[in-house]
DNA sequence: CTGTTAGCGCCTTCAT
DNA sequence: ATGAAGGCGCTAACAG
């Protein structure tokens, strides 16, 4: 580093104690206005620089939180860090993003850093893969207090937002069933995601209740990559289904381009509906025929509160709050 | 803070000496297998976290390289956060990522934090609004390596990396003289940016090469916001072009919905060809008919291996790195 | 093999 | 209004 100007350094180029300069610094009243503005003008000729590292072993406090999200490449978890940032820089704190890539390995290592980096709270979307909850949990134990937001756990007691994809799916099965659907497949994510289960029942309930034709050929998980929703889609298009319902706008695409490849036409031979309302989707001549929105920006900004809310207070009881969806007809 | 283990309380716990925990801690060989173990036991135990204040106060190095990028939400900035990540974290560093929104505000404020944390180096593509580039620079005077990519100062002895676009620019504009195009318009980024008057230049290049058609009317500017090339368009299409070249995609598709808006199709009444080749075109029915792929890969490793070099050496010379482009067609 | 000690840069009583 | 001194948690000589 070739910048080493210290408090100590501007206070012997000015011939005073360090502790003056310190007070000057922090606009301290009790120092004459003169040696104030004086210490000020030479702190910056002298490029001096707080030393965080200094500072934060006197005040413990880092104004930083950590959030993790499995990746930054979906617009979806772009626009809740968005959301998640505009909240907290009003309250001074910063954000450190990390992608969990949805390897749990990955996740771990950045929630080590967390802990090391001595954030002050984590925002955490869980990667597809993690199997122990607990790496998360554990950094309550540090006094780090831990929010959940979209992909959340399962069964536990611990502060979460997530969409309540219930109404959307609704209004997804009916906006299909007045196109005239009468059997409809699915193609989900992983089983290990919360987020999965919800938009699998919706989707039963769904079914059962406007009587559409299914089977268990045409409901399948997926890993969210394009390999894996093509291997899937063989054995759903054998049961030709008149419409696809899909985890997301992403599988959609995947499973429409496939279609396209086997000589089938999206939204005409198969419906797709999916979830997700991605903005670029608008651009699209041939997107999924509805989308039910999500609302991150919503989920962002509960998540962000949530945590500002924690940050104050001490023991808050865990909340569930459930973000309402509403299907877009494109 | 729940957790106030230090080495001291696992010190005092065991009844030895804090610099035999802190050696043991570290796998010093010179402390006995038994207590090492014994001590790693109890941290563990006891949730001990190294604190890194204190221990950045010691070591100066926080491996913390800083990123600032104008936006999360276009996909060509995440794939070189992605590439950037990737090489450095093979070296034990960790990215701080930062968006500036094109807002210079912004951008100071991140530099500024930067700065606070200490990172090692600063990785930057500038705020389309960037005025002042001093304040990037200055960065060095405080002994922090800073490195340049994709919207990079123009006139400036840095080190920055970007693409070169001719090569791409080039088969653009034969691609479409190959189509029968002979009146080109041209939608450009900000002139501020120096990826602006690449594209442009190029464009006119290509424009005298070629004997194609062109006018001041059909060259416009826009803030790369929607309605900035809303409002741009209709000048243009008053020229009736054959076919317009943008900034990039995104600019392409708001020109393409402009378009549509009007009863003008996209591609058929006017081709359009782009830079960036972003990913989701890929599943579009009617993209831009070709557009240049610029490889964030290669921009994101680039950069760096030119931040590691440097955060290495002392004084490396000023190095303009180029990647080269190529017309991928849809 | 282990303990003692002196800082890293800053803030903060407690004096003056 | 200013200075002196202690300490935040940790590491690294320097001693045993």
């Amino acid at each position: 580093m070739t910048n080493t100007t210290t408090i100590k350094t501007i206070a012997e180029t000015l011939g005073i104690s360090i502790s003056t300069v310190s007070r000057a610094l922090q606009n301290n009243p009790r120092i004459g206005i003169k040696t104030r503005e004086l210490v000020q003008k030479t702190a910056v000729q002298l490029n001096y620089l707080p030393n965080q590292a200094s500072h934060l072993l006197r005040k413990k406090s880092t104004r930083i939180i950590g959030i993790m999200v499995p990746t930054l490449n979906e617009e979806f978890f772009c626009q809740i860090i968005d959301a998640v940032e505009e909240v907290v820089r009003e309250k001074g704190y910063y954000l450190q993003i990390f992608q969990s890539k949805d390897i749990e390995t990955r996740q771990l290592e950045g929630l080590n850093h967390f802990k090391y980096l001595r954030v002050e709270g984590v925002l955490v979307s869980l990667a597809a893969e993690t199997s122990k909850i607990e790496a998360v949990s554990d950094l309550e134990k540090f006094g780090i207090p831990v929010v959940y937001f979209d992909r959340v756990p399962r069964n536990k007691m611990v502060h979460k937002i997530k969409s309540n994809v219930d109404l959307g799916t609704k209004e997804a099965i009916e906006f299909l069933r007045g196109k005239g659907v009468e059997k409809l497949a699915f193609i989900n994510g992983p089983s290990l995601l919360d987020t999965s289960d919800d938009r699998l029942n919706g989707y039963l309930r769904g079914v059962m209740t406007y009587n559409l034709k299914t089977s268990p050929n045409m409901i399948k998980s997926t890993d969210l990559s394009e390999k894996s929703v093509a291997d899937a889609l063989p054995t759903i298009l054998n049961e030709k289904p008149d419409a696809i319902f899909t985890f997301n706008d992403y599988i959609a695409l995947y499973a429409m381009e496939a279609c396209k490849k086997k000589g089938i036409k999206p939204n005409k031979d198969v419906l797709f509906v999916s979830y997700g309302n991605l903005p670029f989707t608008k651009y699209m001549d041939n997107p999924p025929m509805a989308s039910v929105e999500q609302y991150p920006e919503k989920i962002g900004k509960e998540a962000a509160n949530i945590m500002l809310e924690r940050l104050g207070e001490k023991d808050t009881e865990p909340v569930q709050i459930l973000v309402d969806t509403k299907l877009i007809i494109h």
